[in-house]
DNA sequence: TTAACAAGTGAAACATGATTCACTTTTATT
DNA sequence: AATAAAAGTGAATCATGTTTCACTTGTTAA
């Protein structure tokens, strides 16, 4: 008998697929899922190209790391705006929510183009289906709480919810996808949280 | 000399682009942009591969044609539900023209996902761009008026604009597109359109 | 009926990546 | 050392289409 893997051998294991997926995440932020190809990631890191598949099973598999990698960490962020441990009332939780995802979408260079908007092959687009369903059942249940806590009209939260993650990706993301330089950040994230706030609240509060 | 076209030739020419524009279009419709390939439009109109590059440049020329053919006639209809002849109040407008886009949406099979949510290769997302910006323009008009109007509280009429498409593509188009089905389309329709209502008036009018 | 040109053909060449695999190198055990 | 197993390699192969092009067929005018 002879070869058996080793603590050290293991964790070199464990710091290479995580430079793989760091290195990856890194890509897709700069350059979009587009630019994200075995050969590139491969020269990027220092490695073969058949080295990658010792770590995934498969591009598609790669992508969907990334993915969750980045969209864990994004909604997490939505979702303690959202249910913070304090009690806040609903209008400013959803304002805040929404700030921060505006917020972080306009620091984050492509990425949440990348995650949200950018053209990708339809395996993928299942993922990102999750990503959109995820912000989506938060502001859902935000506004359900807020209906039942008689801040909110009524109204059809699921729909109200992805109407939300839509209002998002158009005003804000896709623009970013553009390359468009937002020359006024500040306004930007002001006038679409006027939306979000009137179209949920029903109500506008700060005439701008 | 010798060979010259004819009216009866040019007229072949007029009518062979035409059919394939058209097989093109039912394919995209019945199966979307991802199932439009060269060899699988030749087939369908029975042609070999190399005559459909006598009448498109490039496979992304045939696209972008497809995609304008479909537009126009989608779009034209939203906008004179937007502006029509005789004097009507903007909101009800804005019902009209929500109401015309959703319920063309349901009917037309994976066409509406295909022009606005389907994922296709950059080149052509630059077409698609454009026809949601030409969504968004005239939303934006519609609201602009309204504003003035006095009928609708002041606001950024090109975000809100933009934010009105993002709505309709999120709640709406993109359910379609998982193959969805609606089982309750009037119910659907009245609740975007109370969001949209809501959003851009700031009033619940008819509690659902 | 033939010269001149357009329309049509479809097999072959291209393009772009993902994926494989026979082989080399490294690591650990006896 | 000798052996076993894993890690790593990268050129070759596959997969999916698009695009070309030498060639055939159809059409028109002299």
């Amino acid at each position: 008998m002879a070869y058996r893997p080793t603590a050290k051998t293991k964790q070199h294991r464990i710091e290479r697929f995580d430079t793989l997926l760091t290195a990856a995440l890194a890509i897709v932020t700069k350059e979009g899922f587009q630019a994200l190809t075995i050969s590139h990631l491969a020269t990027k890191v220092g490695i073969a190209t058949g080295t990658i598949y010792k770590y995934f099973d498969s591009k598609a598999q790669l992508c969907s790391e990334v993915f969750k990698m980045a969209t864990k960490k994004e909604v997490e962020k939505v979702k303690l705006a959202s249910f913070p441990n304090q009690k806040i009332n609903y209008e400013t939780r959803l304002t805040n929510a929404v700030t921060i995802f505006a917020d972080r979408a306009i620091r984050s260079e492509r990425l949440a183009y990348a995650l949200i908007a950018e053209p990708v092959d339809p395996t993928m687009e299942l993922e990102r289906l999750k990503y959109r369903k995820a912000y989506a059942g938060i502001f859902a249940q935000l506004i359900n709480e807020g209906i039942v806590a008689k801040e909110f009209p009524q109204q059809n939260a699921n729909i109200s919810g992805a109407a939300l993650v839509g209002v998002l990706a158009e005003s804000l993301v896709t623009p970013l996808g553009q390359g468009i330089k937002i020359s006024n950040a500040i306004e930007l994230i002001s006038s679409i949280r006027t939306f979000c706030l009137r179209a949920i609240t029903g109500v506008t509060k700060h005439q701008q």
